[in-house]
DNA sequence: CTACGTGATGACAGCGACTGACATCGAATG
DNA sequence: CATTCGATGTCAGTCGCTGTCATCACGTAG
C-alpha cells in the first residue's frame, strides 16, 4: 500500500461534486470538497486550478473531438455540413448521460460563476472550430461566424435534450436545431 | 459643498479604468482603485458588485435597446429582420466611440475572468432577445437560435470593427456580417 | 543493501476579493 | 430645532487561491 489513498483526484472530483449537488456551489468551501476526500485545501488546488473546474473535467477533450470531427470531414463537405458532423460526433458522447447531464446543469443553472465559465469554454470551442475551417480554407469571417452558428446549435440542441419531458436522441435534437436555424436564417 | 467630492461613482469608474490600462486588470487591488477616487475599499463594492463590473456598466442599456429595437420592428418583419432591426440600432450607440471601445476590449481581451463576464452579459442579452422573439409569437427553438445567430453576428461584426486596420461604418459591418452568416447557412 | 533523487502530499503564512455590522455626520424634512 | 436619511468610513472576518518549505514512501543507481 503506499503512503496515501489511491487516486486522489477522483475523490475530490467525486466529493466536490456531491457537495455542490447536496448544498449547491456557493455554500461548499474548497476546504469542506478537500475533508470530504481525505485531503488538504491545498491539495484541491493541485489538481484543479479553481473551485469551478471540477465540473468541467470534460471540457477539453469534447473540444477535441469536435475539431477533430470537423477537420475529418470529406474535404468537399460545405462549412456548415463539416460543422454539422461534429455535432453528430459530440452528440455520441453524451449516450447513457442523460440523468448525469441533467444533475450537472442543475448545479451550473444555479450559479453564475459557473455560467460564466461554461461559456467561456463554449466560447474556446468556437474558436477552435473557427480555427479548424480556415484551415479547410474557409474565409472569415465565415469560419467565425459558422463556428459560432455551431455552438448555438450545440447550445440549443443540448438545452432541449436536458429539458425534455421525454427523451430523445441527443444528435436527433441537434439535425433538427440545426435545420431550424437554417430555416430561419434563409432570406425571403 | 457637501460632506463629500460629489460624483464618486464617476472618480471610482474613472480611476479602475485608468489603472486597469495602465498596468493591468490582475496588477490592480481595488484598494489602489479607491485610494485613487479618495474614497475606500467598501465605497467600491457598494457601488460596483464587483471588481470587474466598472467595465461593464452600459450592458444593461445597450441590452435594453436592442430589445426595443427587435420589439418595434415591423409585425409583418421576419425573426431574422427584427433582429437585424436590433443590430442596426445597437451599432448606432458606438459612433464616435471607436478609440474608447478598442481600448476596452484591449483590457477584456488580456484577462480570462473579464472575458467571462462579457461572455454571460451576451448570453443575458441573447436571453432578452429569445424573450422578445417568443412575445412576437416566434416559437421555440427558432426563438433561441434567432436570438443566438443575433449575438453571434454582433460578436464578428463588433470584433472586425474593432480590429479593422481603416475605420469602417459598423452598422454596415453588422450588415455583411449578417449576410455572410445567411449564405453560409444556406442548403445547398 | 544503501544512498539518493523524485513525486505527491501536508503545513503554514499571506494576499486580495468580498461581506456584515456598526458608527459618523451633513443635509433634507417637518 | 429635532429627527430621519443617505452616503461614506471603520473594522473584523470568511474564503478563494498562491508561494514556500518540510515530509516520506517509492524507485533506482551504485
Amino acid at each position: 500500500m503506499g503512503r496515501w489513498e489511491p487516486d486522489a483526484r477522483g475523490r475530490l472530483t467525486k466529493a466536490a461534486l456531491e457537495l455542490y449537488s447536496e448544498r449547491g456551489y456557493e455554500q461548499t468551501t474548497v476546504a469542506e470538497i478537500a475533508r470530504r476526500a481525505g485531503l488538504t485545501e491545498r491539495t484541491f488546488f493541485r489538481h484543479y486550478a479553481d473551485k469551478r473546474e471540477v465540473l468541467f473535467v470534460g471540457a477539453s477533450s469534447m473540444e477535441e473531438l469536435f475539431v477533430q470531427a470537423v477537420a475529418g470531414a470529406p474535404e468537399s463537405a460545405a462549412p456548415i455540413d463539416a460543422i454539422a458532423a461534429g455535432l453528430e460526433a459530440v452528440s455520441k458522447v453524451f449516450a447513457g448521460r442523460h440523468e448525469h447531464s441533467r444533475q450537472r446543469q442543475a448545479v451550473i443553472a444555479a450559479n453564475a460563476e459557473l455560467q460564466e465559465r461554461e461559456l467561456i469554454k463554449l466560447a474556446s470551442i468556437s474558436a477552435a472550430l473557427a480555427d479548424t475551417l480556415r484551415r479547410r480554407g474557409v474565409a472569415e469571417p465565415a469560419a467565425s461566424l459558422t463556428a459560432e452558428v455551431g455552438v448555438a446549435v450545440f447550445k440549443v440542441g443540448f438545452e432541449r435534450w436536458i429539458t425534455a419531458s421525454e427523451e430523445r436522441e441527443l444528435s436527433q435534437l441537434m439535425r433538427e436545431s440545426l435545420d431550424e436555424l437554417k430555416a430561419v436564417t434563409a432570406s425571403s
